[in-house]
DNA sequence: CGGTTGACATACGAGACGTATGTTATCTTC
DNA sequence: GAAGATAACATACGTCTCGTATGTCAACCG
């Protein structure tokens, strides 16, 4: 407690401004947050701001890799439930509309991520919604369960579609009676990538 | 030219603070273009600015209607152009697709507009996209094209998906080559919707 | 044990936004 | 037709923010 090792304490101050930068990012948006506060919220200074991060992106990189990653593992537990291959790509979908109601995630990740960091896709998190999409569609098509379709021109419309769908949810006056018609029109149009009718 | 009515001159002073805004927010983004330079490169000051729109986002909100309504009359172009209310919801998919292309409809519409403005369904500029898929869709459950689905539900999706697939083409490394793939998937998936199997 | 390095704090400067105040041309009203 | 009122800007100001440059102190190392 008294005489931490060097690296296991600023390993820790990492993680405070992580945290503080969730909480900051989620409540006034990423331009409208004041780095002054964020960094005084957890007894620290913009030096280690700066020190640890490069600059106020640096920081917006570092939050959205950490709500990326928990968005990837609820997305396994998800997948891992359904039963076939099909169904694990609709469990998937329904997954990442339910997690956009997440104040945090739908602020952070959907809305500021793309407009301060650019395209989700050449992100160093990788974007987990798409990078999991493309590997079910790619098992799909493999199997012949899936028409033949350019792998991530499907994963970029299904991961599109779930989360403009969620878009829509979050910003609705009573979110969870319209989640269930996101989810079944959601189910719908998936099935156009189906082989054969069923 | 020498003694112009008042609010004809106040008219022009706004067109041309609008056609900066565009220029401005295309190039560097809402969050660093400068007010300043913006004003002073139609020799006016931010004076004008605050006037005629309130604040920053205020003409932000301005320059995404004006871009919004020629994104509505190019859709309605594609629109007529096809043959039977399918093709037309196609069409229209397509052609949102390809404007995506014009980085000034990205950056300022799909990027900035619903970072700083919120969701698109609540601007004043009622979103073109959305609406027209909306009314489109409508019909085609009317006529027993389309299964029977929430409107509002699909329009969302099939919109989400395609300006996603667009963000995804300008994004890429070489746009029209994956252009075709992104409307090919999108095609497959919409028929997800169709009644019947063809 | 003294020098060095790294992690962070502090101080500083450059803009940027929004507002409050001033200025001028136009419109109204008597 | 002239004076007051109003609208459309310009100007000046204060406050905030980010990023950098400099300072400082504890931890590490030979």
């Amino acid at each position: 407690m008294v005489a931490r090792r060097r690296l296991e304490a600023m390993e820790q101050n990492r993680s405070k401004l992580i945290a503080a930068g969730r909480k900051a990012f989620a409540a006034e948006g990423f331009a409208a947050a004041s780095m002054d506060e964020l960094t005084a919220s957890v007894s620290l200074t913009r030096g280690a701001l700066y020190h640890n991060f490069g600059d106020k992106a640096g920081l917006l990189a570092a939050v959205v890799a950490q709500v990326d990653g928990e968005m990837a593992a609820r997305a396994r537990e998800a997948s891992a439930a359904a039963a076939d291959g099909w169904e694990r790509l609709l469990a998937e979908g329904a997954a990442y509309i339910a997690m956009a109601l997440d104040p945090e995630v739908r602020r952070i990740v959907l809305l500021d991520g793309p407009a301060f960091l650019g395209d989700p896709s050449r992100w160093p998190s990788q974007n987990a919604c798409l990078d999991a999409t493309k590997r079910t569609v790619a098992g799909l098509i493999a199997d012949g369960v899936m028409k033949r379709v350019d792998i991530e021109a499907a994963a970029r419309l299904l991961c599109g579609a779930a989360l403009n769908a969620a878009l829509w949810v979050a910003a609705s006056d009573d979110p969870q009676s319209v989640l269930p018609k996101a989810v079944h029109a959601f189910r719908l149009m998936a099935e156009g990538f189906l082989l054969g009718d069923r």
